[in-house]
DNA sequence: TCTCTGACTGCGT
DNA sequence: AACGCAGCCAGAG
């Protein structure tokens, strides 16, 4: 499409993108800030994957938008001191049969879900 | 308008 | 293998 955005809108739409891949990624399943990025393009970087995410769960809520589901790169819980409790997020994952020790995704290699793969 | 920081990642040393 | 640096873009002070 060639109509002119404002970058406001840009960006909006953006957050709708990442709203949209965090909602395909299956329960008791994780994906990663790079993994989306990358499925999106690669345009913005990853941290704008989980900048996107701060405004996504207050705005659409954790049934709408499952940010539990999407960790570093590593397998930790990065993002969970933005969540309600400090433990609101694992034991989210917990509740799906996500285990959780020491703010790590357990069997994280088997877990993790690529959008650009799993997609297509 | 400039500067800093941040739910990150990959590459170079 | 471990550490440091730069790139990514947006929002706040």
């Amino acid at each position: 499409m060639s109509l002119p955005r404002n970058p406001a809108e840009a960006s909006r739409n953006f957050f709708e993108e990442v709203h949209e891949v965090v909602r395909l990624i299956p329960p008791g399943r994780v994906s990663t800030y790079g993994a989306i990025a990358h499925y999106l393009g690669a345009k913005h970087g990853a941290r704008m994957v989980g900048y996107a995410l701060i405004a996504a769960v207050p705005a659409r809520g954790l049934d709408a938008v499952p940010a539990q589901r999407v960790v570093n790169r590593n397998g930790l819980l990065t993002g969970r001191h933005h969540f309600a409790t400090p433990t609101a997020m694992q034991e989210a994952l917990e509740a799906e049969g996500v285990r959780v020790v020491d703010d790590e995704v357990q069997d994280f290699k088997r877990l993790f879900w690529d959008p650009s793969t799993e997609l297509e």
